[in-house]
DNA sequence: TTTTCTAATAATTTCGAGATTTTTGTGGAA
DNA sequence: TTCCACAAAAATCTCGAAATTATTAGAAAA
């Protein structure tokens, strides 16, 4: 197995729900879950760190991010500001084959938040959930004609998901993201560049008051994810 | 010499002029440089790859970026955007405290600009403009009230410098460097965001046209830096 | 001459042991 | 009981050698 491999793992596990938020991440408990040596591992580590999905001290290893509101607000801030403006360029520059592409990614997830709203156990819909999800956000930005904006997206993303990973997830929220998607999709199918930013805004809202977080996930009922 | 040194060490080397466009990184060069081992030059090269100043390719090791004016558009784009909005939410949250440390910012790379405009020899001046123009443009941002915005604009504002680094400076942008500074600072200090938002867009306006760039020092006039 | 295969060289990557530092656990004094 | 010092344990960090892979050089064939 190569370290880029690990390194391809250890990401998604670390953005769902693969360890606890502030959990400790051992070079040594890690080395035998991948087959391989503790330097390995640690390189790999170093490299998420710059990415922000792992924290690191010196001398006091390697551990994945609190969980903090301040923090999401401040990546759904980011998220916004980047989403908005990827996806006005692509309004701009993408043409046909780019809404094409954005409606496909559309049908796709609400194919998915349909039949989770539907169904008594949702947990085996996560996995398509999460890639659908990102997939779309992704295609509002694919033709922006920036790779470097692409990149931060895909960075500042993954972050504010690691943030929101929780055990016991209520995925009541699907109701109100079918609409914010498709409120998305409309406004950048008619050109509406500035209609398009306001409803990323609205998608991601109410993640910026740092005060409106749910610490307590049992107590939660109207939020997360 | 701890390793945290070496990356910044590195860090300042890969931003101002300390290698080539394109230049290959061999671990086993650098360890003899700072007198450590491969495997220690290895990991801060991992970290500097995940902030983007060093590219790495697997089984074909470590290299400084090539010079690319796609990539300088891309992070000037980027810059604005990011330094826009920072120093908008400044303004409305900053006070009397960061209007004053603005200012005390501006005084100090004004002072520097001048008189790199009536030296002969400009070089001895390099480490000292870099220094106070990165913390003017931080300055801007301070009380933006997102340390994740700031970490994100440092990264962006390193990869940019980056690509701007020549070993033949031509250093004769100065005296509209040290206009469109002013106009930032007026415009911030009066409180206008809309404004400012226009000024620091003028600023870096030159880099966003690819076919603006000069590939070969020599023929540069008015561009660079 | 040009192309292709092979051998030699050089670079990258992995690994585990030893050195250093932090954390944990125990006992004694205030 | 609470605090501090000291010892033991565990974790992190550094290092150089061995294994793997890429690159170069030269010879043979087209």
């Amino acid at each position: 197995m190569f370290d880029t491999d690990i390194h391809a793992d250890l990401q998604h596990r670390l953005i769902s729900n693969g360890f606890e938020h502030g959990e400790k991440l051992r070079a040594e408990q890690l080395k035998q879950h991948y087959g391989c040596s503790a330097s390995t591992v640690r390189e790999v580590l170093f490299r998420l760190a710059s990415e922000g999905l792992v924290d690191f001290q010196e001398q006091r290893g390697f551990r994945v991010p609190a969980m903090s509101a301040t923090l999401l607000a401040e990546l759904a801030h980011l998220r916004i500001l980047i989403e908005a403006e990827g996806t006005a360029l692509s309004i701009r520059h993408g043409g046909v084959a780019w809404e094409a592409r954005l409606t496909a990614a559309h049908h796709q997830l609400s194919h998915i938040e349909k039949r989770i709203h539907a169904a008594e156990d949702r947990s085996p819909f996560e996995g398509l959930w999460f890639q659908a999800e990102l997939e779309f956000h992704q295609t509002l930005i694919a033709a922006c004609q920036s790779e470097t904006l692409k990149a931060t997206h895909l960075q500042i993303y993954q972050r504010f998901r690691q943030q929101l990973m929780v055990a016991d997830r209520s995925f009541d929220f699907i109701s109100k993201n079918i609409q914010h998607h498709h409120a998305i999709l409309v406004a950048a199918l008619e050109g509406d560049e500035a209609l398009t930013r306001e409803k990323i805004h609205d998608h991601l809202a109410r993640h910026l008051d740092p005060a409106n977080q749910t610490q307590n996930p049992q107590a939660s009922r109207s939020s997360a994810i």
